[in-house]
DNA sequence: TGCAACAACGCAAACGTTTGAGCGATTCGC
DNA sequence: GCGAATCGCTCAAACGTTTGCGTTGTTGCA
């Protein structure tokens, strides 16, 4: 409501003056500055950031783009994860959070139409037209996963080390005998699903080993398929002594198949759920874990695009994040297998 | 990038016309019209969403304030839902949406910081302060849950039915022939705490009942709590017959400390959830819920706080949702009682 | 023919802020 | 003690829109 002027009229000074008061920048005595800022706090000024964002052509938000539909973008642990980092970070270097979820218009459009500084893509598909335009058209923009294929000046990635985590869980239940592991996947056509699956074949092959396909499961990311997958894999005629969620939304799925049947954890079955979900962490047994960290992720995207927005480059466009494999107590030696 | 400038430029019209082509007013023919959207989409142009804001006084944003840590606010489904519904009904009145979470300063500097055009307060607190200045301040406002003491202009609420749906829930067990029913509530400075508490005192006293205040737990809402607390709760010397899970994030607690114990569904406990997450709808057996519809607070908000902001009121100022009462498998007769 | 009404458009002010240029007054260096 | 640098401040332009008012040209009506 009060603008700078009504300040200035108060403080009998220039605009000018006022506004180097309250942004702290010098050519203004200390007496003054005392006093503009005393009369802004009386007079409960906020600046307009619109005006603001007119003349400094920064709005001091980001825009986050979820393109998934809303029901998905709130269920899944992974989204609201990033979200959290994002929003923490932000708010640490005084930006704020536009939020568009299952939006099918350009990101590009979002980027002009809202005067946000930035972008970020929480759950890119590959090859979506959408990321290369937001590239050519140079806006800053980070995205989650991907690499896209050129190099381009304001686009960064992030993504977890999915491939050395997936491995090093498989190699660790083929170590404790296990030969029979069944994979639940989600779509082929997402990144991270290839990234893990070509993970677990590698940890095969490292070990001697052939790999059955008739273990490896693709689902459609959802809770009641996964719980339906691993019916049939319970099923077969050898049924595996250990399975792994690629992510929070199966594991759901896979562990009420596993209860509704009785199965005991580890004696039966062993379980390593890959994902980011603390709603999981009261399952008992406590669940071995390949844990994605989320959170961080979306700390770095935020991190990243502020350094892009205000600098106009970026110290690592691909950041990769590690992710951690805790063993708990959901794994154990298979049983009636050679070792 | 292209302003209104250039377009007029193109179009060899001047400014206004272009604004007023662009905007749909009258006064232009409708061929400078066409031509001017023409040219507008050549270029690629998008409004100034600042400069826009400053002469019209209208943002098209609302902010969103979730006055919780970023933990908890992403980890509870009740507030995922709430977001889904804003997201959805401020989409389809051209709305976006400002994410603000735990943030500490006065929702009126949000306000007013942001030019942001109302703002919705997610969890509001009984009696914060900060929702009183909102009023005082005339800012548009909804918040959930709530009702403040005075009847302000541009304040209104939304609140879920707690008090009609628990009581029912608690009859319905009743009728089952449950008499010791535990009840793990959140928090009592919690607005809903209360309320459900008084639904299910008034429940046994309808039925000339007296309720045993043992079976009444009052956890901190975490699962680690309600773990601990169903965990005393089936210690009792009679332990209870059914149990009443509060929200969404303690329902997994209560459910693992009955599963670990091997105790059956429903045959030997009743258990009804107040919740809106579906990530349980997997549980074995289903379970019998009060299902709060986040989704349609989160609308109902959305919708209310654009008339407020449109209109300067609103036709209802205090809504209340009803909620669902979902029988399904996790309920069944008292055993062991006299009926 | 004369005048009112109206449509189509341009002009310029206004929104609130930042910032380079400019201008006295004081201080500094030598 | 004189020019140069510095300080503290003001002026005014600029950012991209919208919008009331004015102007021109056309049409309608008597």
């Amino acid at each position: 409501m009060a603008s700078i002027k009504e300040i200035a009229k108060a403080a009998q000074v220039s605009c000018s003056t006022v506004s180097r008061a309250l942004n702290h920048k010098k050519g203004v005595s200390t007496e003054v500055r005392d006093k503009i800022i005393k009369i802004a706090e009386d007079l409960s000024y906020f600046p307009h950031s619109g005006a603001r964002s007119l003349v400094q052509n920064r709005a001091g938000v980001i825009g986050v783009i979820i393109p998934r539909t809303s029901e998905f973008a709130f269920q899944s642990p992974f989204y609201n994860h990033v979200l959290l980092g994002l929003s923490e970070m932000a708010g640490r270097h005084d930006y704020n959070l536009m939020l568009i979820i299952n939006d099918s218009r350009s990101y590009t459009s979002f980027y002009y139409r809202h005067q946000v500084d930035g972008v970020i893509v929480v759950g890119n598909r590959i090859n979506d037209e959408r990321t290369i335009e937001l590239a050519e058209k140079n806006v800053p923009a980070v995205i989650v996963p991907g690499f896209p294929e050129g190099e381009y000046q304001n686009l960064a990635t992030v993504n977890s080390e999915n491939f050395k985590s997936t491995h090093r869980a498989v190699s660790y239940l083929i170590g404790l005998g296990h030969r029979k592991i069944a994979f639940v996947l989600g779509s082929m056509s997402s990144k991270y699903s290839f990234e893990r699956l070509e993970a677990y074949q590698k940890a095969f092959r490292e070990h001697d080993l052939d790999y059955d396909p008739a273990y490896v499961a693709e689902s459609d990311f959802t809770k009641t398929d996964a719980y339906r997958l691993m019916g049939e894999l319970l099923d077969l005629d050898q049924p595996p002594t250990a399975v792994i969620c690629i992510n929070d939304t199966l594991t759901p799925g896979v562990l009420q198949q596993i209860f509704s049947r009785g199965l005991k954890i580890p004696q039966q079955i062993s379980v390593v759920a890959i994902g980011c979900s603390d709603l999981l962490d009261l399952v008992l047994p406590p669940l071995t874990t390949v844990r994605v960290p989320a959170e961080a992720i979306g700390q770095t995207m935020a991190r990243v695009l502020i350094q892009l927005i205000e600098t106009g480059h970026c110290n690592k466009r691909h950041t990769v994040i590690p992710t951690d494999f805790i063993i708990r107590e959901s794994t154990g030696p298979a049983i009636g297998q050679g070792g």
